[in-house]
DNA sequence: TTATAACATGTCATTATTGACATATCATCC
DNA sequence: GGATGATATGTCAATAATGACATGTTATAA
């Protein structure tokens, strides 16, 4: 998958790993997330696979920055993959549902902290994903459109959606603990 | 995480491979899911690391089946890791979004087959989860009370609103797209 | 000037996951 | 008797992901 976000966006315009990075963890938080050393691993299997070329931007680099382009075979294998269909829904892996489901045992004390911890960093998430503008990636891409602008602020609104669905089911399970104190 | 899931099942009663991959399939699904290549694998190694024991049922049964226990080591690692406390919210990976999201120069029209093909495989989730009797693990479990099923119970209505969610998501973008058309 | 934080790129061992391949039994229905 | 589908367990190659280790530059502020 983390191949299809890298065409993806150096669709848009060539890019180094580095602002990839950055642009993953400000844009596809809600939705996707990789590690830089996945990044950059996959950036040269990509460019081995001939999907993209690479160049050190210039000799007196010191930091040798690496420009990824992508090959027409690149933003033809991109293409291919958006027309096929997922045959199925996205498997969700969601560790607190498990921390739960096995928690009989444990003390209403010791699990209303950790609810409660959770809820904290939830509601952190939803306030960072409120606060960024909805065309917040639009000035990033010389050629983004406002059919762009549109797709990506519908998943910024999935990922406002699901803290604030994650929000309720946790306060609805807080109340229920508590109520048993 | 499938260790701990392995674990959690195997801490109520000792169970096959076979009967954790189909309580796994039937239980947390909406959460956590595991091929049986991976549940097998993974009981051998819990095996070797003297957390499960294993024996075949008796000489006769040709089929093989091999019941797993917990051992005391793997009851205490069990509790251990539900004592711990997770550092940050888990991350979401939701392939449609991804699709979503680099959408823009495909035509409409397509992008609306994939939704509402999406639409019809979330719906279905849901009235699968919606079918679930709030109890249906409680007769499985000899030592499953009360109080499993509250968390039980829990992680279902996590399932429920994240679909319902999810429903109401892809009807907001679908009726977005259908307007422009 | 020197410490600190942000910038920038990489490797590597380990673990997790996927999905295909392989094989055999058992229960039921036709 | 034979077909079918559910039961049952495994291996394996490939891919994906994790998180630590490693290294150096550049900008800024104290």
């Amino acid at each position: 998958m983390l191949k299809y976000i890298l065409l993806g966006f150096l669709n848009y315009q060539p890019m180094t790993g580095y602002e990839l990075k950055s642009i993953i963890d400000n844009s596809t938080m809600h939705f996707w997330h990789a590690y830089h050393s996945q990044i950059y691993t996959m950036l040269r299997k990509l460019e081995d696979d001939g999907l993209l070329v690479s160049e050190v931007d210039d000799e007196a680099d010191k930091l040798n920055r690496r420009t990824y382009t992508i090959t027409a075979a690149g933003q033809h294998e991109l293409q291919a993959w958006l027309a096929t269909s997922m045959a199925n829904v996205a498997p969700v892996k969601e560790e607190l549902l498990v921390r739960v489901f096995f928690s009989a045992q444990r003390a209403n004390a010791d699990i209303l902290d950790e609810l409660r911890h959770q809820r904290r960093l939830h509601q952190n998430q939803l306030n960072e994903y409120r606060a960024l503008a909805p065309d917040h990636l639009q000035d990033r891409y010389d050629s983004a459109t406002q059919r762009d602008a549109l797709f990506w602020s519908s998943t910024l609104k999935f990922g406002i959606a699901y803290e604030e669905m994650y929000l309720a089911w946790l306060d609805q399970l807080i109340t229920t603990l508590e109520s048993q104190a």
